[in-house]
DNA sequence: CCTTTGATGTCCGAAAACGGCGAGCGTGAC
DNA sequence: GTCACGCTCGCCGTTTTCGGACATCAAAGG
């Protein structure tokens, strides 16, 4: 038996659209966007709480993130995924501000170094996004190839952060 | 992401042999036959506790019942499962002492006349042993046909009751 | 009297499908 | 030559689908 952690949400407002912020009571568990098509199964914040304290600081360090006053972020995160998916999630933390990575080096870097694919794959689902960077993640020949919230996003991302394209 | 429930355990013995009880904090989750094959995913108890009210109770109950002393089983339960599970267990409870029914027989009563193969199979996933009478069901034609703890179990449970065979 | 057949809910394992990839190869424009 | 494309094919974790196996039973056909 067991029981439904609790999930409070907030939306924001962003240069690249509106963002849903999810939190559970251990940190920040999820950043998406509203727009388009819903991620898959996302967990679902059944409450709003635009107070939330994990919230309010994720809000807070996105704000300076897209005034270009913040370079990385400091937030306790709650993902949950798979072993794999995890790792992968951590391995895009590393990725500093304004640099890219391509999937195959992120599969390297992880120990499984031909699964570039599944990399794809679990960026994708990364539960929080802009966060944990994953529109820095582009293809082998430079083509930016996928993004969860519209390739257009990712680019500005990069702009933003004035990577070179 | 989901916190699992605490349960806790507690071992005793029976006139047909070693029996695990479980409670949670919402009252009696299980009781089974040690001997032999463990049932599938029944939930574990990562603790002992012997004293736990729910357990001692359910253990005076259960040695009162084999003892010839007590018919029907007043404890709160706490059964996982889901809605047709549920409602299969519930209608177990309804059997009484001494009586039997046929898996057909239970399907009609919930509502699914034709899911008598599913009815027992639900009733081989019976969280609690005993307390709801899973022994009491039978084939159409009077064959015991099958149960968790062992046939001859089972008609040892059901001479106890005094039932006709 | 015995065998066969379909309906039924759940679990479980196997197998296939599905991607935010990437390297290799052939082709065609210079 | 050589460089850019585009196509194909292997890769790999996750998700979805599918098929059996079960604590059955009534009806139909031999």
């Amino acid at each position: 038996m067991t029981t439904a952690t609790r999930y409070t949400y907030k939306l924001i407002d962003s240069p690249v659209g509106p963002l849903r912020l999810l939190a559970s009571d251990k940190g920040l568990a999820g950043v998406w966007f509203e727009r388009g098509r819903q991620g898959r199964a996302r967990p679902r914040g059944d409450v709003e709480d635009a107070r939330h304290p994990v919230l309010v600081e994720a809000e807070r360090q996105l704000r300076e993130y897209f005034a270009g006053r913040r370079q990385t972020f400091d937030l306790e995160l709650d993902l949950a995924g798979t072993p794999f998916q995890r790792s992968v999630w951590k391995a895009l933390l590393t990725i500093p501000f304004g640099q890219t990575r391509t999937y195959g080096e992120i599969a390297k870097q992880v120990g499984r170094p031909s699964a570039s694919r599944a990399v794809g794959a679990a960026n994708g689902q990364n539960p929080v996004a802009i966060v944990a960077p994953c529109h820095r993640v582009i293809g082998s020949t430079g083509a930016l190839t996928g993004f969860g919230g519209g390739l257009d996003v990712k680019e500005r991302l990069l702009r933003l952060e004035g990577a070179r394209l």
